[in-house]
This record gives structure tokens, C-alpha cells and sequence, in this order.
DNA sequence: TGTATCGTGTTATATGATAAACAAATATCA
DNA sequence: TGATATTTGTTTATCATATAACACGATACA
């Protein structure tokens, strides 16, 4: 009876929030004070009621003929997404992929720090990656507990996905961030966000082989 | 007075296409012949209303009782999204996640084979990753025309990337995957797709700080 | 052979997201 | 000081997507 998903309002203004704090963060790098909804929605590639619409849910108001708040808007959307302060995260598979996730800067940039990373790779296992050392699977829970980690990012083989998301759970992760495509059931208080390149991909492929150019980017 | 984005319809179900392609793939090689809408929502974790809604799309209609064949579902996904041949395609800026993409191995699988890559990086150019070569920068456009090159991955630092676009236009290519967040423009004949993994991360972070448990996982 | 059942296809409704239209407010300039 | 232009906020309308309701068709079984 109860439904598979809890409906989230502002699902795709959510998505977007990132991409307004990058270009704010450009803006106060250059010393601008204010700006226009106009501006925004020229750098995101929307019309400028979308960006007013958006802004709207962070609670910060323009004020007429002079714009928002540069510095306001950045501090609401980092407040409304939790990105002020630091978020301790570990990652799990420090594979290819796993290894690109702990160098990109951006996540960085967002608060975003891990503390551990785990692998069942003899090699890998003791060495450092930019910074984070890595521990064996096996000590998962174990370390779980003694750090104080939220978020884990995911990023196995879909064969073993459930087993790794069941000792995250089992070491009481509250969210989990996976990259890997396979049918993975997650007990109903985990917060748990699938990342899927390949529907990126695919969209990108329709217009390739059928449609034709230029959509939203979504 | 164009408008910014041509209106693409039914997005959301190509964004589900390949997800419904690896199940499906994966019934294939158990053997199965047919498969049920409810089968596959519940391994979407959809509705299955939804389900028999997105695979309308592929001209494919399933037998009252019997349910849908699975090998005609997975013919008619992968024309649709052009994946039934090889796209030959080139990878720019060979950093970490360029290197992990070039591994990725569903890429392959889905018809993307990566025939060059380029960087700056005199360590990497001449090197082999996973068995591409890695030129210069500088011979983009050179190679671009002697291979035929439709898609181009850009994983390229956000300072360059619009440079980097600008060299792959002009050497013809018809599509863009590009990983970096920059504001980037293109002409209206090249079709974009950006890949914003900071948006995933950010819903994940709302649900984290405010909302709480699972939602929906577009 | 006829009936019950189950899964699909179709039609209709509701929700949510984007765009448009308009009103209110503030800085600029005469 | 007052008029004007510009940018925001609000309301309304349109469009897209998801869900629900129902009818149809095929199989299974008596």
C-alpha cells in the first residue's frame, strides 16, 4: 500500500541548484555583488522565469531592477543543500572509476570529503589515492562505525552491488551513491541515489539516430 | 525567436531505455522468452503502468497473457537508440575519468567504441590506454576527418572545454558528450549532452539534510 | 466448448514543471 | 520631485509526465 517513492517536490530545480552555485561562486570570485535572473538563465541555457521559479525554493529574494544577492544566493543553496559544511563520505571500489571520483575537484569543492576507501584488490589495498588510503573490504563495518560516515559512494562491479550496499547498511550508512547499473533494494530509511551514465547516453543517442539537434540538457 | 531547447518528447523514457535494455539482456542469456511488465517495474522499481507506457515507445506490443518477447524488446531498444552497430567515437582529455570511461565496460557494450583519445599531457600522448592511442591536441582535427568520428567525449578541465568544443566543430563532429561543467555554447546543428554528476550528489544531499528517505531515482 | 483469469492496450485523470502574462517595486535621469 | 525603464514577484495557462480506471484478448482449465 504505501508507495515505492516519497515524492520529492523541485526535483529537477534540485538538479540545477549545483550549476547556479558554480556560476555564483564565479561571480563573487570576480567581485560582482549582484546579479540577474537574466544573467543566470543566460549562462544555464533556460529562460530567466525558470531561474526566478528556482531561486524561489531557496527562500532569497531579488530586489526590482538590481537582482539577488550573490553572496545570499550562495549561502541558501549551500544551507538548503547541506554543502556548508563538510560531509565525511567513504567509497567503496577504488576501481577506475572510484579513483576519477576521488580526484574530481568539484566534489571537493562541495563538501564532499572522503575519509576511506575499501577494496578487495590485494594490490590496491594499504596503498593511497590522492591522499585516502585503502582498506580491505572486509574491514567495512568495522571502520564505519569508528569514522563518522554518512554517505557512502559506490563504485563496484553490479555482480557484488547488493552484497557491498547490505555491509553498508548493516554498518549504518544513512545514504548511499551508486554508480553501478543492477537491481539493488536498500531498506526504506537509506536514502539511495543511482547514478546512470548510460541514460545520459541514450538520450544522446536518440537525437544522434533519429531526432536531430539541440534539446534541453537536462 | 527560436526557442533555446527544440522540445524532445518522452525524455524520461529514453533516459530508462538502457535500464530496461540490461534487464532484459540479462533475461536473454538465462534463456527467457518472455517477460511481463510487473517483472521489469519491479526490477526498475517503477509502476508497471509506466513500464507498458515506455516500451509504447519502441513500437513493440506484448501479447495479453503472455507478456512482452524479450528478444524483439531488446532489437527494438537498441534501433531505437541507434545501438545495434559500432559508433565510432573519440575521447578528449584523458584524465582520470576519461580513463575510466575508455574502461567502463558498459560503454562497450552498448555500440561505443573509442578510436582515438587526445590530450596535452606529453607523459600520456603516445601511450596506449586500454588499447587507444593517445595523440596530441593538436592533431584534433586532422584525425577527426581521416577517422569518421560522430560523437566526441569531452572530459576536459572547465577553463579549456570551450575550446576544445570549438576544435571538435570545427572538424565536423555531430555530437557532444561532455562531462565538464562549463557554460558551453555550440551550433545549433551539434547535439549536446552535458553529464552534471554534481546533480545526482545534490538531490542526494537534499534528501540527506531535509527531506529524508527514498524518492524517486531519475 | 465455454468460462474464469490474468496481462496488455486504451482512455481518462491528476500531478508536476515550464512558460507566459501581468502587477509591484526600485533605481536612474530629467 | 516625478516619470520612465528595468527587474523582480505573483498569478494564470500550457505542456509533459505519471498514475489510475477500464476494456479487450489470450490462455488455461473445467
Amino acid at each position: 500500500m504505501s508507495p515505492k517513492t516519497l515524492k520529492i517536490d523541485k526535483l529537477p530545480t534540485i538538479r540545477r541548484l549545483p550549476a547556479y552555485l558554480q556560476i555564483l561562486r564565479a561571480l563573487s570570485v570576480k567581485g560582482e555583488e549582484f546579479v540577474s535572473s537574466a544573467y543566470l538563465a543566460d549562462q544555464m541555457q533556460i529562460e530567466a522565469i525558470l531561474v526566478r521559479k528556482d531561486l524561489e525554493l531557496t527562500g532569497i529574494s531579488g530586489t526590482p531592477r538590481v537582482g539577488f544577492r550573490v553572496q545570499d544566493l550562495i549561502a541558501a543553496i549551500e544551507k538548503f543543500l547541506g554543502w556548508g559544511r563538510v560531509l565525511d563520505t567513504c567509497l567503496v571500489g577504488a576501481g577506475q572509476l572510484g579513483a576519477a571520483l576521488l580526484g574530481h575537484r568539484e566534489l571537493n569543492q562541495f563538501g564532499i570529503r572522503i575519509v576511506a576507501a575499501f577494496d578487495t584488490d590485494p594490490v590496491k589495498i594499504g596503498s593511497s589515492l590522492h591522499g585516502v588510503t585503502v582498506f580491505p573490504l572486509s574491514r567495512l563495518s568495522e571502520l564505519l562505525k569508528r569514522l563518522t560516515i554518512l554517505l557512502a559512494i559506490v563504485c563496484v562491479p553490479p555482480d557484488v552491488a547488493q552484497m557491498v550496499v547490505d555491509q553498508l547498511v548493516e554498518g549504518g550508512i544513512q545514504a548511499v551513491w551508486i554508480f553501478t547499473s543492477a537491481n539493488i533494494t536498500v531498506p526504506e530509511h537509506v536514502i539511495f541515489q543511482r547514478e546512470d551514465l548510460l541514460s545520459g547516453l541514450a538520450v544522446l543517442s536518440a537525437r544522434l539516430t533519429r531526432i536531430g539537434p539541440n534539446g534541453s540538457s537536462t
